[in-house]
DNA sequence: CAGTGGTCTAGACCACTTC
DNA sequence: AAGTGGTCTAGACCACTGC
């Protein structure tokens, strides 16, 4: 590793000149969703740093949930597919405190073109190419999540209909498998509204019954938003949990 | 620092121990809100370990929030009189982006007995001694939220009315400084639900408007539930934040 | 048994604050 | 200059996994 002589630069430790190789490394998809990378010592000698300055990079991408350390095994990259992260996104939750099962509904994969609040949001140019799917999710029998997704078509090639409707498990986990894309990180913004009359006839609401509208945008590696997804969520007897620490 | 021979019993690191007994000196009310903790040296020397191993303890403690290093200075105890922890559990934000600077009015600090389901959330018996306060906050002279507030009345001795209207600031500083109590943690269940008359009177909204409804429970330290909060968001103009990872 | 991550130490030195 | 947190190292040993 070069001398931390930076002189006039700013400062910038080694672990986190370290982290921004990881970090690097897992953009170009050298090592992917679900793989061990290198040992902590492989990684050192590499670097030419000491083990514990590989291990505070590595601490810091585990905490932000990008790897997973399995003692005794290695140092995974982090995936959708995995048990454990399956619903890391999903906040919803049934009053009654049991876990719900939520199940999946394709209404539609459509082709169209990016008006300029999608472009924006998912840095593109208005007009090019998305894909647009529509989701129904249930519990139960009864609808609960009413969902529009937006894509943008070069990254997510080929995704149909007839592929969603195979797929069985989360979308994030179907981007991983099918398109390479890994999703890191989500904002959200959440309202109340009434429920219009697409919302009523797909949650099977009345007509300005209250809705919990979530509009989310998804990133990948290097704060790449991939995906806009605008849910409604019948509230009723689910609730939206956060922890505020 | 006594041997790690714990034979049959379950293993745990050092640091752990150490992280346990900070947070319990946290608790005792050792060191306070906003005061300096031991240098990492003096504690090194307190618990008989070596720094590197109190810093670790350390480093756990400051990603809960519960305390702020400040390099040159020391290790300081977390307050939300601090500036940058004034608003850490207001999730409400203008959909503008620009910052909103609400403006408290209190409507009523009553006393009341504690019904079965406030009991159970604050882990007290039913008929117990409760405060309730009535808020309302506006921004730009709109009501934007409306919240009513129960607090274990032991704990919150003393607080009324009076109290409440000549503070000028987040009710979580007030409790620091007059009731000697520390908000940690919060947990939230969000629903969508329509204006009931009082709401709409509160918020100046239509009777069935839509109405975003925020259950809080907050703990202090030893995961102590000691607030129950229910408020009503309009979100007509503002939305609620969160960030998924 | 070897290889991985996890803990702990002792010591050196850097960066920042205060006196 | 002294005291604090912040970084980095080298080495020892523990806990867990898999061959």
């Amino acid at each position: 590793m070069s001398a931390n002589l930076t002189s006039l630069a700013t400062f910038s430790p080694l672990y986190q000149q370290i982290k921004a190789m990881l970090l690097a490394s897992l953009q170009a998809g050298e090592w992917q969703p679900g793989e061990v990378i290198p040992s902590e010592f492989e990684l050192a000698a590499r670097y030419e740093v000491s083990q514990g300055t590989v291990r505070k990079a590595i601490d810091e991408l585990t905490t932000q949930n990008l790897l997973i350390r399995k003692q005794g095994k290695g140092t995974f990259v982090a995936t959708h597919l995995e048990e454990r992260h399956q619903f890391r996104f999903l906040r919803l939750a049934p009053d009654s405190g049991l876990p719900m099962a939520l199940k999946n509904h394709f209404l539609s994969c459509k082709k169209m073109k990016a008006p300029a609040i999608m472009a924006r949001a998912l840095k593109i140019k208005t007009g090019e190419n998305l894909i647009e799917i529509e989701r129904v999710q249930t519990f139960a029998g009864k609808a609960i999540v009413f969902e529009q997704i937006w894509l943008p078509s070069p990254r997510f090639k080929g995704l149909d209909l007839a592929t969603l409707e195979a797929w069985d498990g989360p979308l994030y986990a179907l981007y991983e498998s099918a398109f390479a894309t890994h999703m890191v990180r989500a904002t959200e913004k959440i309202k109340a509204v009434t429920s219009d009359s697409m919302c009523a006839q797909r949650l099977n609401t009345t007509l300005g019954a209250p809705i919990l509208l979530v509009e989310r945008v998804s990133y990948t590696y290097g704060n790449k938003p991939v995906e806009i997804r605008l849910a409604r969520y019948d509230t009723s007897s689910q609730h939206y949990e956060n922890t505020l620490s």
